[in-house]
DNA sequence: TACATGATGCCCT
DNA sequence: GGGCATCATGTAG
């Protein structure tokens, strides 16, 4: 397990999106550690891209967009939700990679609870991924359940308890810091690209990155 | 399975 | 006051 640096994240957000796939977030609470791994994720640039928060400039909102690379971007949307981004470029320039979907790899109880998901719904002998994926076909509904839990933006935050005012501007890439994002060795064989989820702005351009072939992503 | 819709609150103009 | 990097639910097919 090698905690990613500082300088993983000081590069452009595109290259930062695509390795981040298959790495894992963490979050560390007094009843135990939660693990996803990180299936998908978007790139938000600065200047130009219409659909980026940082496009309008340094904000009170979007300030950590601004800040150190490898601090945790939080905002709230539609009134209900959280999104969580880590900020990218050197101190200064905007940029972030927006995580938008992970696959469940451990804590997978405590995070349905805070999901409102029952137990019930989880087959636990469902064929979770494993390096290499993909694996065999996969049973699409033996993983309703597990794909509930963190398949979206919205929904990852909801399971890891994230939220604006526990981390935003929080550093992923300190040691004590009780969220981080870990290098288990998982090799990725498969990356596809396509165009970001839920934006009008500057939709078109190709920076949504997935692995291929994984059934938690938010949508294919 | 696919699509449309309502809920909901904060930020920025 | 408008718009939003979403989700869960309902209806139609």
């Amino acid at each position: 397990m090698k905690l990613l640096s500082a300088d993983f994240f000081n590069r452009d957000p595109r290259r930062v999106a695509r390795a981040l796939l298959g790495k894992l977030l963490i979050r560390k609470t007094p009843r135990g550690i939660l693990a996803g791994r990180i299936v998908e994720t978007e790139a938000y640039l600065g200047k130009g891209d219409e659909a980026a928060h940082a496009t309008a400039g340094k904000t009170a909102r979007n300030f950590v967009l601004f800040g150190p690379p490898g601090f945790a971007y939080v905002y709230f949307i539609y009134g209900n939700y959280y999104c969580l981004n880590v900020s990218c470029l050197p101190d200064g320039v905007p940029g972030c990679v927006l995580f938008r979907a992970l696959e469940p790899v451990a804590g997978i109880e405590q995070m349905a609870r805070a999901r409102g998901i029952s137990l019930s719904e989880i087959d636990f002998r469902a064929p979770v991924l494993r390096d290499p994926e993909p694996p065999q076909p996969v049973d699409r509904k033996k993983l309703a359940g597990l794909r509930k839990i963190s398949s979206g933006p919205g929904r990852m935050c909801e399971a890891f308890g994230i939220t604006r005012a526990r981390d935003n501007d929080k550093s992923l890439v300190s040691a004590r810091s009780d969220l981080q994002i870990v290098d288990d060795g998982y090799r990725v064989r498969r990356v596809l690209v396509g165009p970001r989820i839920g934006i009008t702005k500057s939709a078109a351009h190709p920076l949504r990155y997935l692995i291929g072939g994984n059934p938690f992503v938010s949508r294919p």
